[in-house]
DNA sequence: ATTTGTCTACGATTTTTTTCGTAGATAAAT
DNA sequence: ATTTATCTACGAAAAAAATCGTAGACAAAT
């Protein structure tokens, strides 16, 4: 179990993203699709913008690279829940000062949650509280 | 309902939690209270940093600022909750492409929850099932 | 009245993050 | 065989964020 010592900036954590939806891909692949999802009136990303930003993602351990054949294929090097789970703690430090239940309250608040996903919910209340 | 617009920066962030914490605060308190929460063994905080931070944070609109006396008194502009909702949002958006549900039970599995925590959970469900 | 301390304003520097241009290698197309 | 396209590496520029130093105004302390 190998921990996570590296938060990921913005435009990294979007290209890990990608790598998570579509598993491993070529720099050409990720840029396109890092384009393909952007707002249209905004400028695209420049090949060699994603291309380094992929480079150093792979120097701090971010991601993986198979450089067998020229074109040289990445792939996330953490896995994608593991990752949310260190990124929702830090969030909810910084921005509910620690209090999960506040964040929870105030998301299921705002979201129009549906019946079954809130039979989801309730599911795992009973499945904690059988646990003590 | 005046919109938030502006995104705050970690820094800032910060800040105002401060401000939320502790209401109406003068720049050197501020600073005192960012410095004491701080883990130990980062450097402080310069005085002329926070000023700099706080003199921004009302520029754009992040803060009121007192000017009557010498000393002026910064208050945050934008209320927690608000905030939250908005920070919220975008975070979900990023790192759990959008599905709050996702991102919920993440916290709800991670997180060490009481007895009392779940019952307000599910109190807030019931609210939410009879409304439909 | 002079010194000492505290405040703001402002510009500049430093650090971090994002972006891109160019060169050289290799492959694909003609 | 040449041209054209595609790739990586690398350095550097641009943009964004954080930090600080210094100067001048004002107040407090001596």
């Amino acid at each position: 179990m190998s921990k996570i010592n590296i938060k990921p900036t913005e435009a990294e954590l979007e290209i890990l993203q990608v790598l998570w939806q579509h598993g491993e891909s070529t720099v050409r692949n990720v840029n396109e699709l890092l384009n393909k999802n952007r707002n249209a009136d905004l400028k695209e990303i420049g090949y060699t913008t994603t291309l380094k930003l992929m480079q150093l993602m792979h120097e701090k351990g971010l991601a993986n690279r198979n450089e067998e054949s020229r074109t040289h294929i990445y792939s996330a090097k953490v896995k994608e829940g593991e990752m949310q789970k260190v990124l929702l703690e830090k969030f909810v430090d910084k921005t509910f000062r620690g209090s999960a239940m506040k964040m929870v309250m105030q998301a299921l608040g705002n979201h129009k949650t549906s019946k079954d996903e809130l039979d989801k919910i309730k599911a795992l209340i009973s499945k904690i509280e059988n646990k003590k």
